[in-house]
DNA sequence: CTGAAAGCGCTTACAG
DNA sequence: CTGAAAGCGCTTACAG
């Protein structure tokens, strides 16, 4: 069934060399004989072995990235950045999905299996304990995706200034009573977001009480889902001491506490005001007010900080962290001038 | 750097047979050597190359997904339902992304390649000319997910279907001037879809005039986009003749065409209704009447197709097709009774 | 420009 | 239970 360059050779009354010779645009070939092989290959069908030529070469043409989930559209855009970049490539993706923290190990174990890729990509986990003996072990590039190791290369958003943002932005509105709605606590960058968004409402003078801090009590991909925002604003409506403004450490959780206000009769931006996370394409057509992460970006990043790390495996580490953008749309309300 | 089986049969005093025969977990290798091979690997940070296995075993632990695009949700979300499947089994994804018809076959032709994979998925993409000539040439099992051959194994939803169910419900309101926002023509689950709903319309004695189906002029995602809603409905809105009841062939172009209706301040459902086609799980929240495809379900089905045909290659091929069903939420008004 | 041969790292009958 | 050896399908110095 498989034709291998043992038939071709033999068709086409050449060595084997010869027809490999030619797979390879090895221009040690004469026209004449090149020809022929072609010829010959493509009338039997012939497609090459990619693990002979992987083991053969001692090298792969194929990239990991190990993501906690597909279906968390933050991911889905940086993979579209990333994919965009790679088509120009000869690189192939192989995908390893890692839901929860203690799955990423197993996954990374995959992934570095020799003769498997030629780099690994990360996605938002935290780079310790035995996930970090892992990466150090293994000779492959690594880069880190929304996540941060000092040994390695890595790209992410500032966090923490994202939530200083959003926490400025609405004290100039005048508002009062803030509230955060966080994902999972074990979650870097949701922290991240919620300690800077704390410190700056601290600056001004303002308390965030830990009854106002809701954490997503529903694990489905890291917190970072509708529901969870659905139900902390909820629980935030039936407090008694309803805040005025409220940031989500993600657009998906905003949208879900925005439809809780909505089912509950309050008014965004009126009574309550929301901020977001990422920028999502969605984000534009509901009108949200979010922090722009530059998730198409940060893909394409990764793939040319992957690649140069595979040419220099000596260079220097290097961290390339984005500022997020504040996108002012319908769900907040007008700064008060000076 | 890279340790071999040579290296731990050295050190093991053993074969390099022996060595193997621990690693693939065969009974015939006495508890003591099995301890010591394994206590040898660990110290040495054995890794086996998944490339020099395929190739001596001839087979690989790979499928190939050959997807438009990762950054349209509902393949993200078809892909999480195959994903969670797959963590059950020892398989990996290798995921080809081919944003336009034209790219296709140049992924396929990769994701053909011999030794690459032991099973191939192809989303969304019509089967004839150069394609099918590809899938039926090689002896891989092939799974069409979201479009159909009969020379195939396929999966889909019963796009025409879907289109009638809205229709039937939009005439149930008693409304009386339809429109549809349609992806790309090309498309063929679209136009499915848009024939289901126009059908249905005539039966029922009610034009679709074709200033009332807005086809995308964006060829981003196939026309599957909110850019792609919100222009249709804005061209809808100026034509003079605003439409009651709007049928939008994904969930996202409904999305983009509330939000043009929400800014030229119409009313949804008041003046105009809605039906989406997907049922993202945003769409819950965005109180978004739409037709629901089992998008978890279908992937998950995806890869036990796939695995059956590889366990039984002369085995009938076999179409599933789901039934979509309407979740009627707040962007259509009652039903009037009978 | 072309070929014979060794080698990539594993698996698996075949003997024992 | 264990080992020697052939083989998977390619690539690549080394000769010529």
């Amino acid at each position: 069934m498989g034709i291998t360059i043992y038939d071709i050779a033999e068709a086409a009354g050449v060595s084997i060399a010869t027809v490999s010779r030619v797979f390879n645009d090895n221009p040690r070939v004469s026209d004449a004989t090149r020809a022929t092989v072609l010829e010959v290959a493509e009338r039997l069908g012939y497609q090459p072995h990619v693990s002979a030529r992987s083991l053969a070469r001692r090298q792969t043409e194929t990239i990991s990235a190990i993501v906690p989930m597909l279906s968390n559209y933050f991911y889905a855009e940086v993979l579209k950045g990333l994919q965009d970049r790679m088509s120009a490539s000869s690189f192939d993706l192989l995908v390893f999905s890692a839901p929860t923290l203690d799955e990423i190990e197993g996954q990374v174990e995959k992934a570095l299996h020799r003769g498997r890729s030629a780099g690994v990509m990360l996605f938002s986990a935290p780079v310790r304990g035995e996930l970090e003996r892992q990466l150090q072990r293994s000779d492959l590039p690594v880069v880190l995706v929304d996540c941060y190791h000092p040994g390695f290369d890595s790209i992410s958003t500032d966090n923490r200034r994202g939530g200083e943002i959003a926490a400025d932005y609405f004290l100039s509105t005048g508002m009062t009573a803030p509230a955060v709605l966080m994902a999972n606590p074990h979650s870097i960058p949701a922290s991240h977001r919620m300690e800077g968004f704390r410190s700056r409402m601290q600056e001004a003078g303002l308390v965030l009480p830990k009854e106002r801090v809701i954490v997503s009590s529903t694990g489905y991909h890291d917190g970072f889902n509708e529901q969870s925002g659905f139900e902390g604003m909820t629980k935030l409506l039936r407090s008694g001491q309803i805040p005025d403004a409220v940031f989500a450490t993600s657009d998906v959780q905003a949208i879900g506490a925005i439809d809780a206000m909505r089912q509950a009769g309050v008014d965004v931006p009126g009574q309550v005001q929301v901020i977001g996370f990422d920028d999502l394409p969605i984000a534009r057509y509901l009108g949200l007010t979010t922090l722009r992460q530059p998730m198409h970006e940060m893909g394409a990043r990764a793939f040319d900080l992957l690649t140069e790390r595979m040419n220099k495996p000596a260079a220097a580490v290097a961290h390339t962290v984005f500022a997020p953008t504040l996108v002012v749309r319908q769900t907040t309300r007008e700064a008060i001038p000076a």
